[in-house]
RNA sequence: GUGGCCGUAGCUCAAUCGGUAGAGCUCUGGAUUGUGGCUCCAGCGGUUGUGGGUUCGAGCCCCAUCGGUCACCCCA
């Protein structure tokens, strides 16, 4: 009778080292360029209280209604637990420690970023889609200038270029604010409302609940409605639409290439004005998504703030990198791999000595464990892509040297390898 | 939540009309006693995802279930 094996949960992976390089590549590419754009890290807790992303993400999103990791916490002294939600998003987290550690005191816009931060969604796995997921992100909180509006937009795409990636789509709309959105709203309301019992049964919902979401419909009997439906950049106030108009010309001075897309409306409900999303050409999901939300902190229950920010897929770029054929920077391989030929305790105390050496002088280094044949330690030495062999024998032992034999050599046996004095070793292997 | 395809060794896969499970890679050891890569040999490793059913007999057929994968929905 044999135990359970154990699995990952459907939906949730294990990152093992062969991944590595691909994750270690995004982030600090991301990580500098960031920086370079004046961001600067934050870290925030991965659970929050529920009302956070209900209140923020709003109550009729999808991810809101069927997606969120929700339970009650352990009961406090009154007897019941505060519901708790594994966080779906970034953004929310981050203006609420805006608010909570009162950055609205410090010089605006606070300019923030947080890296490979996991994010939890119930959702079916797919490809570049899993229930956690890791997100690059930046929030450029208290200032409504399109100026940021561009930077932000441009500092992805520099992200994406430093990346080596290709054919990616920058894709922008503006969808008003408290304004003029209401007005839009109406419109797009009254055009629907005569085609209602044509729509399919998903439209008629959101016809109540969140009409801009009509536009994301992707039925093919919907799609003439939506080719016909009014834009929202139609029914911008003076002020949107010149924040927008704003946005565009400054991500022209970013050398930005990008397009407008009328029926770009973004799924959580705190998006306001600027929204955006990059897609690969290859297919159409998304592998960041943004835009501003200056209504935000109020919905926390904070003063009126603008703000915005993006979330980026890291697992989706690292999915486009593959299909690009976009390899990352190997990691380092070891200088030198010790092999101690002979069972004396005295030669293994050498040869960890030796090491202890190496590695305390910042060399890499490795060793073979369980006393194996000298054949077999060559061959892990080999394995290991070590440039140099260690070799320690009695003889070495006894006159006081290292055989250092290359791994990657060429020519002549003879050539390949040569006797160090001890001594001398670390400075023979750090030239 | 809905649908398609798929589950055989750690990995990639094979197994004729149902006939009682095999190969490559990896790993470990060896090929005259202190030297890797190439080659050769050997070994380790599977109650064929799980549970039922049909059958003399099931990896193969049927049902259920779990999982993987892809797509829809939605999104990063």
């Amino acid at each position: 009778m044999s135990a359970q094996q154990y699995r990952a949960l459907q939906g949730f992976r294990d990152i093992l080292p062969e991944e590595q390089p691909y994750w270690r590549f995004v982030e600090q590419t991301a990580a500098a360029v960031a920086e370079l754009y004046g961001y600067r890290r934050i870290e925030t807790p991965i659970l929050e209280e529920t009302g956070v992303f209900l209140k923020t993400s709003g109550e009729t999103s999808d991810v809101v209604e069927h997606q969120m990791y929700t339970f009650e916490d352990r009961p406090g002294k009154e007897g019941h637990g505060q519901s708790l939600t594994l966080r779906p998003e970034g953004t929310a987290g981050v203006v609420r420690a805006y608010l909570e550690h009162g950055m609205f005191k410090l010089p605006q816009p606070v300019k923030l970023y947080y890296l490979s931060e996991p994010m939890f969604r119930h959702e079916r796995p797919q490809a570049g889609r899993y229930r956690q997921h890791h997100q690059f992100g930046c929030e450029a909180i208290g200032e409504s200038d399109p100026a940021i509006d561009a930077e932000l937009i441009a500092l992805l795409y520099q992200v994406y270029s430093q990346l080596g990636l290709r054919g990616i789509r920058v894709q922008l709309n503006s969808i008003g604010d408290s304004n003029c959105r209401p007005r839009y709203v109406e419109a797009l309301r009254a055009y629907y409302h005569p085609l209602l019992d044509q729509c399919c049964y998903n439209c008629q919902s959101r016809f109540q609940k969140n009409p801009l979401r009509l536009l994301d419909c992707k039925e093919p009997e919907d799609q003439a409605k939506i080719a016909a439906a009014p834009h929202s950049v139609d029914y911008l106030c003076d002020e949107c639409r010149e924040h927008f108009e704003r946005v565009q010309r400054f991500l022209q001075l970013y050398e930005v290439p990008f397009e407008l897309n009328p029926l770009l409306v973004r799924g959580l409900d705190y998006y306001t004005r600027t929204v955006f999303e990059f897609t690969s050409e290859m297919d159409n999901t998304a592998l960041n998504g943004g835009g501003r939300y200056d209504g935000l902190a109020e919905l926390l229950g904070g003063p009126p703030t603008p703000g915005i920010g993006f979330g980026m897929g890291i697992e989706r770029v690292i999915l486009e990198l593959k299909r690009q054929g976009i390899t990352p920077p190997l990691p380092e391989r070891p200088r030198a791999f010790v092999v101690y030929m002979g069972k004396e305790p005295a030669l293994k105390e050498a040869a960890i000595r030796l090491i202890a050496e190496l590695r305390h002088a910042g060399i890499k280094a490795e060793m073979s464990y369980g006393d194996r044949s000298p054949k077999a330690q060559m061959k892990q030495a080999n394995t290991s892509g070590a440039v140099y062999a260690l070799i320690m024998g009695e003889e070495e032992l006894a006159k006081g040297l290292v055989t250092v034999r290359s791994l990657r050599a060429e020519g002549a046996e003879e050539a390949r390898q040569i006797a160090v004095p001890r001594s001398e070793v670390l400075r023979y292997l750090q030239v």
